[in-house]
DNA sequence: TTTCGTATAATTGTATGCAATTATACAAGC
DNA sequence: GCTTGTATAATTGCATACAATTATACGAAA
């Protein structure tokens, strides 16, 4: 999940908030002062000053100068929207991967496929969502530009909380798989339309199955 | 084209180093040393250390942990991939318009047309580049996503080096113009299916344009 | 009681000092 | 000549001190 362990305490120190902000461990528009996070995590507000820069860039908190950081979550709304952008943009991630990816990621994505496979027929939901998550990550790092992995990247994360229960629903994490399957195949024959297509029905089903489930309710606490 | 002006020292030196990333002023993969930075600019390591740290979050400077921060520029496969990415977010953007544009953006929009036609038949470049740029940015503001907006903004910012040379060409300027035009009645219009066609086509065509005029180029120097 | 003004406290913004890490120079050994 | 080891210098990472700004408390006047 955690990519490259941080060495220095500004990446630990954003990567920990950003973590609570996405989990919905802050409540929404709650300030981030720099003294209590810094006697929180025991460092200097130097370092915590830092990360709310880079969160205060990527939109996830708001600084208003001179006054203070307050957090930012993502919305019902925004998940909404992430929806409808990642569609097109993982039928092109998947599009690319045709002709970029290379042998050793194309067997973990069979791999990936395999394993939940397995999972999906013990019922094991966590497993599930990690390989889930796994299976676009190896698209996104596929598919050779930088700019979409990314993007997509961010997006992903951002939209995890919701995902996260979806994967107590039997019946849509088994069509889930399949859908990877096709996707999966269709990469390995190098058939780009199909690729495309597929992936981007897939996020489109992915979302439509989170509305039933009650997205809205999931942001509500 | 600047938005708020920056109060904080460190808000200053963040798009001071951005505009001169993204215009080309520094060479790939230049080293930034923070004592040469903070002394052009007659200020402390501090503010400057938190402006690195933003730009390498979002990509446009590598970090190094005790070791460096050094330029990472927006290349000529970046500008594909951006440009391929937009075509479906703007479409996505210009279809959203049609439901929540507001009243004061679509008369700017309005306006904005108007005034390229006629610095268009004038032959002036730099305001058909701004009133471009702006046009671009209306919609950004105006599909009520904050997603959606963020994501083409910036977007937008790092291919203008690449868009600066187009602007040069009367014959395509006209023709963007044109198309400019169409996306803007359909939107009044409420005709989401059609604005979302021309606003994708828009994109599409301004970058096999830009193909012709020699996009790699433009990144050799 | 409410409102305003002022003094005080709390918080952010920036500069600076020091420790930790990395780069450089240079000499010894092969 | 080339590599390697070591001392020195340069640079980053973090903590702290101080300045600037904003919030709070409290009393005076209406």
């Amino acid at each position: 999940m955690s990519d490259t362990k941080d060495v220095s305490l500004s990446g630990r120190v954003f990567h920990k908030l950003r973590d609570d902000i996405l989990s919905g461990r802050y409540k929404n528009h709650e300030e981030l002062r720099e003294m209590t996070l810094s006697e929180e995590l025991g460092v200097s507000r130097t370092p915590v000053r830092e990360a709310l820069r880079q969160l205060g860039l990527e939109g996830l908190v708001e600084i208003i100068p001179n006054k203070g950081a307050y957090v930012n979550a993502i919305t019902a709304e925004d998940v909404e929207d992430i929806y409808r952008m990642r569609s097109p943009l993982e039928g092109l991630c998947a599009r690319r991967c045709c002709s970029f990816i290379p042998l050793e990621k194309m067997e973990e994505m069979e791999e990936n496929v395999y394993l939940a496979e397995f999972h999906a027929a013990k019922g094991h939901g966590e497993q599930l969502a990690q390989l889930d998550h796994r299976f676009h990550e190896i698209m996104y790092e596929s598919c050779n530009s930088r700019m979409l992995s990314r993007t997509l990247l961010d997006f992903h994360e951002y939209v995890m909380r919701a995902r996260k229960r979806t994967f107590t629903e039997p019946e849509r994490s088994l069509k889930s798989i399949g859908e990877h399957r096709q996707i999966m195949e269709a990469i390995r024959e190098r058939d780009a339309d199909l690729a495309e297509q597929l992936a981007t029905r897939h996020v489109m089903n992915a979302y439509e199955n989170m509305l039933r489930n009650g997205l809205k309710e999931a942001y509500q606490e």
